[in-house]
DNA sequence: GATGAATGAGCCTTCATTCAT
DNA sequence: AATGAATGAAGGCTCATTCAT
């Protein structure tokens, strides 16, 4: 029984998840999230991974498909457990507060605005890559959101008549003259006092719509 | 005769503003701005100017400062007009939704996203850059809409503690849903109604915020 | 048993004939023929094979080696068979026309001209191979022309001063028009009844200039 | 009249026979010639012709056409003025010996091969070279001398049923022994009498065939 | 001032070969 | 013996920049 267990065992470096590749990954993605996609050289990428440059060509056909592999890996990373509800939680102020303020300092945090500065600037010419970013990352912070309002509007908590267009809204107000100039490269990241005086502003008005009278 | 020749050319070579150097940044900016700042070669960009590579150097010393020359006037073309107010008008619900309306087709036009993405991309490695561009574009919107506001309150129309956060909210409202697709690449341009519809959402939201009762 | 066992297999590790050998040899010899020895790729022989790239320096020390083991053995497969002449047969007419007719086929047939064009490349830098490919392909079978001839000489059914020149100018009119043009690649084999026809030729020639009067 | 005939002057070195241009083209015919089409470096023939790699590719747009070019010219070199006939030559033996011995010695001669092995391994993946090769050197030689032999039949002065399969096949007889082994670039080049035995031999053999009794 | 020929550094990619397992 | 991961030296090609005319 022992032997047949080992005998199961998965094959587990699989060459999908094989050391090496997640080296080349994190030596690439250091490269490409700050050098961007064009600037990014196969040598300096191969330099800061510690392999050849020949051993990324055994891992990834091609720059544009290590590229890829890692937004794609990146995707996977964003607002991991932000976007989570406890759908009883009828303390809407509280609720929006706490979200609001975890999405300005996800968004406004150090290392943030380089993967999303490349990302838009290869959309141009791969808009796959744009598309699975913008799917796997803010649609579906709207979504969750929107769901939670959903919920809430059923509990009478809310009157929402467009809840993913009021989820949306509320996002984006909640980085207003927040995140644009760390985007734009110039201002230092905004420091929690004034993010959550920015998402209060956003919880007022958003409640101020919505609540039920 | 001669003499007089040469002295009715005003200031011959005035370089700043000469007619060969507006041709060379007029082919520049259609290359930088749909290519991207590395993609962009000069030698397309002197044949989409009509002039030799070498007088590219004799205009500009880099690609870099070329860049840089296109990139502060794009700035200056930012939605012109947009933000002018009639400060007498007190109908600020239909002040709100013309703006909201015009800035939300500004941003989602066809060709606005790829100097977008450009000025985005570069921002990485030349802040001056995204600092002049978010300056002179998304801040006098802002600052401009604030202005307008400060008028209303003044006037007993309107009701806004903070209102540089207060229009820099609205405007973020206003593309909600709308705009990052676009920037994204994967989406066409949302329609006049669907504009219409989110940019209505938001006017409301506004002004159930901030109507004096 | 165990001493009888071990006193059987004749030659164990021959190396130069084992199985694997045999198999990398045919792999590459794909390869190599169809592609030319520079565009093969020691990657795509292994490939071809059925082993590991390792396995191929196991049994060859360099690429040029294994190029050379296969020449080496194409030569043998030259025109086998061929050049078997019957010293009995005084119809000379007849033969020529068997030979030259088969030999006009062998050198235009499907496939024929790859490895031929290949030898020929590489003979610039390793005469050594042209070298053997010549003396076992072609003047084998002019030596051996060159006998028979010799033999009728003999018996009185022919006439030629130089057997040797006479039978490789003999095998040189066989393929005149037919060979060049597939050799340099641009047209297709001849069919049969122009083989026979240009052989033909070649036989009156031949026998014209040498039949006793 | 004289301005005016300047001004006419055919701008003459129109990129098509610039200086350059010749270079360029002899530095890469000495590399291709001797080393083959793949086993040349671009950087190798860029040191050849005293150019820079980048200068290259001013001129021709890739290794291929470059390589193409050299054929090209390869081409219009070959066997100038050997195959011109005095059609009033009656003296058939004479001019076949001429002829004979002029195409043996342009064969065998020093260089000769080098180019030939290239185009010959270039066939495989590039036909249209070989064709061109074929058809601008073998072909027309061949044509020549049939159009020849066919004036000569008109006289009287010889009765050949198929001009150009007799002419290929004479052309062929000429240089049998002598240029396989050249070619396979093994033996050195035959020396005058040798060539000349082999062609006597050729021309006896066709006379024999083709003087009308 | 304007040109365009020329450069050379650097880029992505391939591949013969080696070596630990 | 056999593997296949890893290497590093090229290779073809591009492009920002310079300079003689």
């Amino acid at each position: 029984m022992t032997a047949q267990t080992e005998l199961i065992r998965p094959e587990a470096e699989a060459d999908e998840d094989s050391a090496k590749r997640r080296q080349i990954i994190d030596g690439a993605r250091t490269v490409f999230m700050s050098q961007g996609f064009d600037a990014a050289s196969m040598g300096e990428i191969a330099k800061a991974a510690g392999v050849s440059k020949g051993t990324l060509y055994v891992y990834f056909p091609s720059k544009e498909e290590l590229f890829g592999a890692i937004v794609r890996q990146e995707c996977k990373a964003q607002a991991e457990g932000l976007f989570v509800f406890d759908t009883d939680d009828h303390d809407v102020e509280a609720v929006l507060n706490r979200l609001g303020n975890g999405y300005a300092h996800f968004l406004c945090r150090k290392g943030a605005s380089s993967p999303l500065r490349t990302v838009i600037a290869i959309a141009e010419r791969m808009p796959e890559i744009g598309k699975a970013f913008y799917q796997t990352g803010p649609e579906r912070g709207i979504k969750a959101l929107a769901a939670y309002l959903d919920t809430q509007n059923a509990a009478g908590a809310l009157n929402v008549p467009d809840t993913e267009i009021a989820a949306a809204q509320f996002m984006d107000a909640c980085q207003s003259t927040l995140f644009k100039p760390v985007l734009f490269n110039f201002a230092p990241i905004p420091n929690d006092e004034r993010i959550a005086y920015v998402v209060g502003i956003a919880v007022r008005t958003f409640l101020a719509a919505y609540r039920p009278r």
